[in-house]
Parts: structure tokens; C-alpha cells; sequence
DNA sequence: GGTTAGCACTCGAGGGGTTTGAGTGCTAAC
DNA sequence: GTTAGCACTCAAACCCCTCGAGTGCTAACC
């Protein structure tokens, strides 16, 4: 697609633009890049990069700029070892950091979007688990007094979900034991996801002697169980985008920070790229919501059990040092699932 | 300490300046508030302010500015009168929201921060319920596997905590129960304030039968009431902010963004005031944060059978329409309390 | 034919000077 | 005690100019 001169002077142009955030000429580039032309030479080739939607100018005589497209290219021809540097120093401390007991999941997520944060001097965003596809690994009915029962739902990663809810008649504590444990028996190692189905189409109808009392119980459960699958959004660092010169303007940092404000909307972007395993970008124009398109979003997963679970990254002007963001990005996802499922070394029983 | 006059001066420019931010200069004065005297005469009562120290000028020849004092002076002499008057339509949307059920308390006071957020036009801030003066309805030790226990803790409030710990040798299920029982006997209706003070004298010592045991399980149960005190804090609408010219400034807007994002600052200020009741005013310089002394901060409180447990407010520049301000939070702070104790309204039991 | 030096041209950023107008404080008259 | 009148101040807006970093084009070079 292009040849190496080229793809030579667009990764010097990006390079440059990376730190310096203002448009390159073409002497600036021959002049600190060795690609052992002059600059007359260089102008013609960025001539033809911009032609080709490479590069942009700001005004008619001012340097270049790179498009999404350069980045995407860049990203997308990231060799490897460019990728692996990251600081010693910052990798220890992630390491220190997630080691640290955060006796919740979610808890763990929000430690680990606040380093990241600070790490890379973005705004970090992040989904708590989604445990839909995990299992159960206990359910039990409590009674609170005559007409509240406290619902207690355990999963395999440790995570507890519960409610109380109201009850229009009394259920005896034998019978709620009693319920419990066929409850237990039945749900136990499916999924949160299999229960809703199940429960969806009346599958546990067949507990004929509580009948009455599961009829009342059950919709509780489908909530409670629903309520588990809920996704939350994390971020932090949100003043970090004000250091950039791209939101020296109020109007833009208005618009960036509302928009991650929109938390929903946030969710939906990173649950849809939820299962692409690995470090997902999305540069510029390729975001779909509006307010997004002059910024990258760089995100991985974190697993559970060798499932994705969730996801957290970072955000920022488009123009950002991906090859480095990406290694750091990398230790994350792996030092998290390790210390996730280190919480439950001992759970095999 | 102020003849009327000057009083009069003095509520003129702050209303002014409240919607204008612009310094006002003696004959906006005379010519939009009937005062019945000509500009000159203002001027001099102006002066006077000035050395009183209620005005400031941002230069020598600019209009004048209200201080922190005059705000102070303004908020204090605020006539119910004026305080009482807000939207209706507010009103009801306020009941309407709050009143949906929110099942967990802790989304209950997210929920009004967003609401609150959303009417004001500035960003919310709410600590999350302080539980520590609530007493324990029920407490209960379930095995999940041989290694590991789960203790819940429901407290009158209807909120519930939880935690799985892990023990280093296994106690049989019907021994736990018994525990259960008669730590539920023990701890029932007392609160959390007090039951960590017991544990901490080793009150408990007494089950002798159990020794062992609750030598293991009496820091975990410790750990956990521990863990219900801890406060969060919520925030919303942070964008609102650069809506206002004092944050045209991105170093300013930077500046109170961070102090915003530093949430356990935020947390001891607010929980500093708990106590107050009812609205809390702190204007400007009366924060003893560095980064807020340009800001101002209005709370109220929420409650639970008549007990403050949290606080629930907004923050902005110094120059905000307190009484409307004033108005808004006192219809929050009933509503909300209203909706907390209605949660409960069928557990007398 | 690709590369380069040279040159005219473009345009934003920054500096300096002027004008404008909203404001003050002071003084003298009412 | 109040007010009209006036000289004075100062930030903001505007204009104009210069500066310099950049371009594209052309003609010469290897």
C-alpha cells in the first residue's frame, strides 16, 4: 500500500506529532528523523500521504497532521517488540497494587482503574465484571422476621448478591431451609444466564409441594439474579484530560467530559467489543457515539476462569503514544485475571 | 451593623452580580433596584461597603465584586420568606424519582445527587449512608464449603453487608448455627458503634463453649462492621461546572475537578458538618480546603428515624443563588428522608 | 527520473498602539 | 445629606504590522 519511504516519513510524522501535538514540517522531519533526504524531498512525499488521506493540514501553509487512518495504520503494523517496553518500575507497582487484598471484585476493578489512571496520565474507564456466564455456587433463603426473606446468591468467583424482599404471607423457617436447599440442588453450577432462561420458561414449576410459596419466590430470584448481570462504570482521573492542549478549549472539555459522564453510553461502547479478546483501540471516527469521535479509546479484558469478565482501559485525544499504551495496558489485563483468580485458589470444595 | 440603606445597596449588587458575574458599578444599581437615590449617593455607600470589607474591586476603577463576607451576611439574613419558594413542577419530579423504588439505599442517595444535579445546574455531592448508629436486626454465619463461612449482618435499615471469609479449619455447620444464634442474641438491636467497642474490650469471650471459634471468627465479624462504616462519596454533574464563566479558566476548572475527584477531602469535610443539622453553608474562604476557597459548598442532611446518617448537596463558585439553592435542598433532604423511612415502613416486626 | 535548491507565497501568532466605555473618586453646589 | 459634573483609570476590543514556519512550484542537478 505504501512504499517504505513513506510509510517511513507518516511514522516519523506520527512520532512527532505524539509528543509535540503541533503540526510537522517537512525540515523538522529531516532534520530529526535520519531518512537521509532533504526536506523538498519529504514535502513531496507528505504531498502524496495527504493525498492519500494520510495526513491532514490545518491551514493551507501550515505542517501536517495525522488522520485517524495514519493511526489506525500505525497501530495496526505495531511490531511487537515496540510494544513489550514498558517501565520496570511501573510494572511492580501494578503488581503491588492489585496484589493488595481489595476484599470485593468490584473493588479490585476501581484500584486498578485509579493506577491505570495515574500510570498513564489518562482518564481511565472500566466495566465491573460481568458474571452472567459464571456459576452459582450457593443460594439460600433467610427469614428476617414474619414477612421479609433475605435472598443470599454466591458465585464460583466469590462475588455475593442479595436482597430482601417482602412477602405477603409467612413462610416457616423449616420450609424456607427446606426451599433452600432444593433451590440449591437444582441451580447450583448453572449460570446466571441459564437460570434466567430457565426461570423465563417455568422450568422449576416441578417443586409441586412448595408451589405456592415458589411461585411468590421466584420472581425475586429472576430479579435478584438480573440485578447481578447490571454493569456498572468506573473511571477516574478525569482532570488528566485537561493537561492536553487539545481540550485547552472549555467547549471541547465540555463535550469530552460529558460524554463520560454518559456512563450508559460508555457501557454500551465497551460491552460491545466485550468478547474481541485482547486490547481493543478505537481511533477517532470509529467511535459511533458522536461526542467520541476526536478521541481514542484503548481498552483489554480482564478473565475470570479464562472468561472475559470485563474490560478497562483508558481514554483520550486521538493522539496518543499507542505503542506504549497498549504494553501498559497489557500488564493490566494479565496482572488482574491473575490476582482474580488467585481470590479463589482455595474454592475448589 | 448595617444601616438599610447600605443593606439594600449591598443585596442589590449580590442579586445583580449573582445572575450577571459581572462587577456592578453604581448606576446599574440606581437604574434596576429602587433605591431612590442617584448613582453618586450609591457610590459613597459603596465606598463605605468596601471598607467594610463586603466589597472588592478587580480594579481601580472597575465596578465592585461582593466578598465572602457579603455572602456570608446575605445568606444569614435570608428571609424564609425567599427561601420558600420553589418550582413546583420540581417538586413533584423530585418526590416522582425519589419515590421509585430504589431498591439498595446507597442508589436511593446516587439517584437524588443526579436529580439534584440535574435541577440546580450544579455538581452534587452526597456521602453514602453512615451506619454506624443503626442497630443490627440480624446476623448470621453460613458455611459454603469446608474452608469458608459467610457472614451477613442485616441491620433496621434494611441494608446488608456481607463477607466470605476463609477459616483454617472447618467447623460443622450445626455448630455454626448455633454461634449464629447466639451471636444474633448478643449483638441484636445493638450498634454497630457499639458492638466494635465491645470486640474491642473482648466483651465476647464469654461463649465459652465456643472459644476457639470466635476466636478465629470475632475479627472477621469486626472487620465487616468495620468495613459497613466506611463512607463513600457520589458526585455528579461535574460538567455544570464549565458552564460558569469563573471556569472559563481551564487551570481554574482543573483545579476544582481535581479537589472534586479527591474524594476522601471531600469526604471528611462533609462528614464534618454531619452533625449540624439541616442546611449547612460554606462560602469560599470558610473551607478550610486549599483548592475549594473559591467555592462554595451548600449541604443538607437526610435521616433515618429521626438520626442523621449522611448528607447530600452541591458545590459551586462562591457566586450561586443561595436562596433558590437553600429551597431546592431543604425539599431534597425531606423527600429523601421520607422515602428512607418508608422503606421500612412494614418491619416493626 | 527522482532529488534538491531556491524562491514566492500563505497564514496564524504575537506585539504595539489606539480607541472606547464603563466605572470610579472628588468637589462644589443644592 | 444628596447630587451633578468632571477628570481620571483601566480592561477589553480592535487594528495594523511584523515575524517565521510552513507550503508548492520551478528549474537545475546527478
Amino acid at each position: 500500500m505504501l512504499d517504505d519511504r513513506k510509510f517511513r516519513v507518516l511514522y516519523a510524522i506520527i512520532d512527532s506529532y505524539i509528543s509535540s501535538a503541533e503540526p510537522i514540517g517537512s525540515r523538522t522531519i529531516s532534520k530529526y528523523y535520519d531518512l537521509g533526504v532533504s526536506p523538498a524531498t519529504i514535502r513531496n512525499e507528505m504531498s502524496d500521504l495527504e493525498e492519500l488521506g494520510f495526513l491532514n493540514k490545518t491551514h493551507t501553509s501550515s505542517g501536517r497532521v495525522p488522520s485517524d487512518k495514519a493511526y489506525r495504520l500505525y497501530v495496526d503494523t505495531l511490531v511487537q517488540s515496540k510494544v513489550s517496553a514498558i517501565d520496570k518500575k511501573w510494572k511492580q507497582e501494578i503488581q503491588g497494587v492489585l496484589s493488595k487484598e481489595s476484599k470485593e471484585l468490584d473493588q479490585l476493578i476501581q484500584n486498578a482503574g485509579r493506577l491505570l489512571s495515574k500510570i498513564t496520565n489518562y482518564t481511565s474507564l472500566a466495566i465491573s465484571p460481568q458474571l452472567s456466564e459464571t456459576k452459582i455456587r450457593h443460594i439460600q433463603l433467610l427469614p428476617i422476621d414474619d414477612y421479609q426473606v433475605l435472598l443470599i446468591i454466591v458465585n464460583e468467583s466469590g462475588v455475593i448478591k442479595n436482597t430482601v424482599f417482602k412477602m405477603n404471607r409467612t413462610i416457616p423457617e423449616h420450609q424456607l431451609t427446606e426451599i433452600s436447599n432444593i433451590l440449591n440442588e437444582k441451580l447450583k453450577n448453572k449460570t446466571f444466564q441459564a437460570i434466567n432462561r430457565d426461570l423465563a420458561i417455568g422450568i422449576y414449576n416441578e417443586f409441586s409441594k412448595y408451589k405456592e410459596d415458589l411461585e411468590g419466590l421466584l420472581p425475586f430470584i429472576g430479579k435478584s439474579v438480573n440485578n447481578i448481570e447490571s454493569t456498572d462504570l468506573y473511571t477516574d482521573g478525569l482532570t488528566q484530560l485537561l493537561n492536553y492542549p487539545e481540550y485547552r478549549d472549555i467547549e471541547k472539555a465540555k463535550s469530552i467530559i460529558s460524554a463520560i459522564e454518559d456512563k450508559d453510553q460508555l457501557i454500551e461502547i465497551l460491552q460491545k467489543g466485550m468478547f474481541s479478546s485482547g486490547i481493543d483501540v478505537m481511533i477517532g471516527e470509529e467511535n459511533i457515539y458522536e461526542p467520541l469521535r476526536e478521541c481514542s479509546i484503548i481498552t483489554t479484558t480482564y478473565k475470570f476462569n479464562g472468561e472475559t469478565i470485563g474490560r478497562i482501559g483508558i481514554i483520550g485525544p486521538t493522539r496518543m503514544d499507542y505503542a506504549k499504551l497498549i504494553a501498559t495496558l497489557k500488564v493490566f489485563s494479565d496482572n488482574i485475571s491473575e490476582v482474580i483468580n488467585n481470590y479463589n485458589l482455595t474454592d475448589k470444595g
